[in-house]
DNA sequence: CGCGGACTTGATCTGTCTCAAGTGCCGTGG
DNA sequence: CCACGGCACTTGAGACAGATCAAGTCCGCG
C-alpha cells in the first residue's frame, strides 16, 4: 500500500456524507413548473457526450447513469443517479458525458431563462449539485484508492438508506436482514466502480460465501448485519 | 480489456472539454468585491475533512490541492486548482473534503449571503463549478479506465493550455518544446493519479526515455512534441 | 563534507485482468 | 410440456500491470 500518511487518530467516518440513492418516486416531489417533461424507457440513450444541452436535466423517477467512452471502448460509468439528482449542465453547452435510463424515467428539462428567474429552483438545483460533487469525490477516492472487495462493500452500502455515512442511525433493534434492489447488471457496476464483469461477480460471491450477503435473483441483495458489511468499504 | 461498447467510428477527442491549469495570477483578474482575503503558503493546510464550511473559497493565484483520506492513511488527491477555481461548497455545512495550498496562495472567501445577493459573482462561480465537474468527470475515466502510462501522458498535457482538447489548437508553427511546470511532487501526481510513487517515476522516465519528454530538474519539463505526448493519453 | 529528502531503478510479489469453460434462467417454438 | 438458444452470470487457470520491498543516486543545505 502506497501514500500512507500518519493520521493515525483519524477516521473520516464523520465527515462521509453517506449519500444514496433512491430510484422511485418522491412522495412529496416538487411540483415541476415551467420545465418540460419526458420519459424514456429502460436503457434508452438520453444523451450522447456532445450532444447539445444547455438545459438543466432533473429526475423525477428512476434512474439515470452518466458514463464515457474511450475511442477503444473501455467505458466508465461516471455517476448513478436517483430522483432528485440533476445533469446536463456542463461547462461548454456541449454535454460531456452520455446519459442513459437505467430503469424505467421521468425527468424535467428546465431552460436556462427558467432557472435564473426562480431562486428557489435554483438553490434547490443547486443544492442538489453539490451532494453530487461530494458523491463524485467519494468516488475519485474509490476509484483511487480502493481494492476491488472495497469498491463493491461500498457500492452496496451505498443502497443501504441511512446507513453507512455521516449521519449513521445505527441498526434499528429488532430490524431483519436489508433488502437492496442494484438496478445494475454486473457489467455496468464493473463500469462503475472501474473493474471487470468478472472482479465484479468474484467479490459478490465472497461476500456471500462469508455469509454478509444473500441473493437468490443476483440483483435482489439480501445484507444480514450492514455493520459488518460496512468494514468492508475501507472507509470505517 | 473489459467494457468494450463498439463504437469503432467513434472518439471523444472533440467532447473532451480540454481544461488546463494556471497558477499565475490572471491579468485581468476580477476584483474581489465584499470578501475575505487570506494567503496561505506552500504546503499550508487550508481546509480539513469535516471543517465547518459554508463559504465558497476562490483561488485568485497559485495552486490548491482538495484530498481525502482513507483510515489507514491511503490519500486520494481529488482536484488539483489553479487560478479561478472554486472550493468549500459542500452538500451540508461541512468540508468533505482536505485542502493544501501547492504554492504560495491568495483566496477570496465569500459569504453566502453576498453570493445570493450578487447575479454575477453567482454565474461565475457556477460556471466554474460546472467547469471543474467536467474535470471530475474526466478524472473518474482516468482514475477508472486508463493505464499508468496514460494516466502520466494524460497529467502531464492537461497542464498544457490550449491543447489537447475540444478547442485543440494544433501546433503552432515553428514552436520550440513546450515547457510545462508540475508544480507537484511525484508522491502528489501518485495521489492525483491513484498510482505509486514509483510507477509514476517510471513512468516519466519511460517517456524521457523514450524522447518525448525531456527535463532535468524533475519539476521543469519539456515536451518536444505535443500530438505525441497527446496520443499516449488514451482520449485520442 | 555529511546529512536528509525526493527521486530512480531493480527484483519480486500479488491483485486484478484475460481467456476460457461452464451454469442457470428465461422466453420461444415445436 | 419440454427442447433449444441466448444472455447474464459464475468459476477456474494463467498472465501481467502495477504494488511492494530494497537499494541506490542526485542534489540542496547546514
Amino acid at each position: 500500500m502506497d501514500a500512507r500518511h500518519d493520521r493515525s487518530d483519524f477516521s473520516n467516518a464523520k465527515f462521509d456524507s453517506g449519500w444514496s440513492l433512491r430510484f422511485s418516486a418522491e412522495p412529496a416531489m416538487h411540483k415541476p413548473e415551467r420545465a418540460k417533461l419526458f420519459s424514456y424507457h429502460h436503457r434508452a440513450l438520453i444523451l450522447e457526450e456532445g450532444d447539445k444541452a444547455s438545459s438543466v436535466f432533473e429526475v423525477l423517477e428512476g434512474g439515470v447513469i452518466l458514463f464515457k467512452l474511450l475511442p477503444d471502448g473501455r467505458r466508465q460509468i461516471i455517476e448513478v443517479l436517483g430522483v432528485g439528482d440533476v445533469f446536463g449542465l456542463s461547462a461548454t453547452d456541449v454535454s460531456d458525458v452520455a446519459a442513459e435510463a437505467l430503469t424505467q424515467v421521468r425527468v424535467a428539462v428546465y431552460d436556462k431563462r427558467v432557472i435564473d428567474s426562480d431562486a428557489a429552483l435554483r438553490d434547490r438545483l443547486f443544492a442538489r449539485l453539490r451532494q453530487q460533487m461530494c458523491a463524485l469525490h467519494d468516488h475519485a477516492l474509490l476509484l483511487g484508492r480502493k481494492s476491488a472487495q472495497e469498491r463493491v462493500a461500498t457500492f452496496i452500502m451505498r443502497l443501504v438508506p441511512d446507513r453507512g455515512g455521516f449521519a449513521c442511525a445505527g441498526p434499528k433493534p429488532g430490524e431483519g436482514a436489508t433488502r437492496v434492489d442494484l438496478a445494475m447488471t454486473r457489467q455496468e457496476i464493473a463500469d462503475y466502480l472501474g473493474l471487470t464483469i468478472e472482479t465484479v461477480s468474484r467479490a459478490f460471491s465472497a461476500l456471500r460465501r462469508t455469509g454478509i450477503i444473500a441473493y437468490d435473483k443476483q440483483d435482489a441483495v439480501a445484507i444480514g448485519d450492514v455493520c459488518r458489511l460496512c468494514r468492508l468499504t475501507g472507509s470505517h
